[in-house]
DNA sequence: CTCCCGACTAAACGAACGTTTAGCATGCTG
DNA sequence: CAGCATGCTAAACGTTCGTTTAGTCGGGAG
């Protein structure tokens, strides 16, 4: 069974190619990744990568399911050692190679059901550590629901994922690695803490955001 | 001068034509959106768009300078009524049209130099808010870079907007609109009141960060 | 040894792509 | 009126795409 021909750098084939479809799909798109380009950059012929995956589309499902798999171990592992938690959940993705966080990154941008299934995950994860929080103490109490609390969090910290390639010449670090969470990090623990913004300017804040029209009909803008 | 032949809408063929590049570029990207594509839904010939805008590039280049110029505009208006600092700059945005929304959504999920600008300038507007709103009071005294601070503000705040479907399938109100603007501020303002996690958890997080292996040389992972 | 299955390639397929060319119709200008 | 620039289309260009077909090669099973 095991009797796959060439194998380099302890990979199969098959891996080798939706390896390098992970680093292209997000940089050039997925129409605009070719097959003939992934197959050359695995060093294989075209043929190749669809006799291994069907078709160009089920190679793009390999890679969602790849990184998927890949993502539920690194959470696995950060809830053994607690820094799940701890971090609060995204931010301990940077344990995941820097191809597997920049598919990610590009796989949320698009409404594919992959990322909605992603992200309805760490919703998820963040709403227990919300609710288990509140009981130990940690969370203080709060207004409105946890879920939507939760989904408001999510979407911040993965802000900083999706935009990793702008936070990266901001800080002139490597946003996707070690070093540049823990440079950002501390920002967002400041933002968090209460610390950074005076009572004054949330109380406005929060009177413009109630005083918006409620319905853009009357003034809707175009897109002239 | 003003010769165009057909004005359906009150709007220039060549405007239409940009705007259904801007509604399509976002939907299946810029390889996957045809000019072919494009004409029929502006209901001209595939011609027409490269007698425009020169090329399939040109028109890319002509979408991205009028949704940088409309929210220019938009930052301008919301400066005038001043709904620009108290809203935190970024979510002011809901002004833009949708598919303006989704193309700038779109542009800053993709390295281009566009996204660059944009986020540069929406980082460049915050750091002149904490850096005034220090000297008025309106924020306190933090640690560290204006900027990089103001650039951890706008991922966050802009992680909202990338990941708008998720958002609106969490709410239930669609994210680009006033609607859900309202129902997710609230949240992001609990968030950033301090209120909401604990002093311990804080200094839990900001611990773990601490620890993170400064260089992930040892053990880094492979995308295996 | 023979047979066979799976990894793999070379070559070709039709379709669709971005772009070019030639030309038509219209309206302004002199 | 003639002349010309402009908005616009039809048709075709060469290229490149995803995919298919036919076939080679090599190891494992009988």
């Amino acid at each position: 069974m095991l009797n796959m021909r060439s194998v380099a750098g302890d990979l199969t084939t098959q891996a080798r190619i939706r390896d390098v479809a992970i680093e292209r799909f997000p940089k050039d798109g997925f129409a605009g990744t070719t097959v003939r380009a992934i197959a050359a950059a695995a060093g294989v012929s075209p043929a190749l990568v669809l006799h291994h995956f069907g078709s160009k589309e089920g190679l793009h499902r390999a890679c969602d399911e790849h990184v998927v798999q890949m993502t539920m171990e690194m959470k696995r592992e950060a809830m053994e050692t607690g820094t799940y938690r701890e971090s609060g959940a995204i931010a301990a993705t940077y344990k995941l190679a820097e191809p597997a966080l920049r598919y990610l990154a590009w796989t949320l941008g698009t409404g594919s059901e992959t990322a909605a299934r992603i992200f309805g995950d760490f919703v998820d994860d963040v709403t227990v550590q919300l609710v288990e929080g509140q009981e130990n103490g940690l969370i203080n109490e709060y207004h409105g629901d946890p879920r939507q609390q939760a989904a408001v969090l999510v979407a911040m910290q993965l802000g900083g994922l999706l935009l990793h390639d702008h936070l990266t010449q901001a800080f002139g670090v490597d946003m996707l690695s070690a070093e540049g969470l823990m440079a950002a990090a501390p920002y967002a623990l400041q933002a968090f803490s209460g610390n950074l913004f005076d009572k004054e300017i949330m109380a406005q804040t929060k009177q413009a955001i109630e005083q918006l029209q409620p319905t853009g009909d009357t003034e809707q803008r175009a897109t002239r």
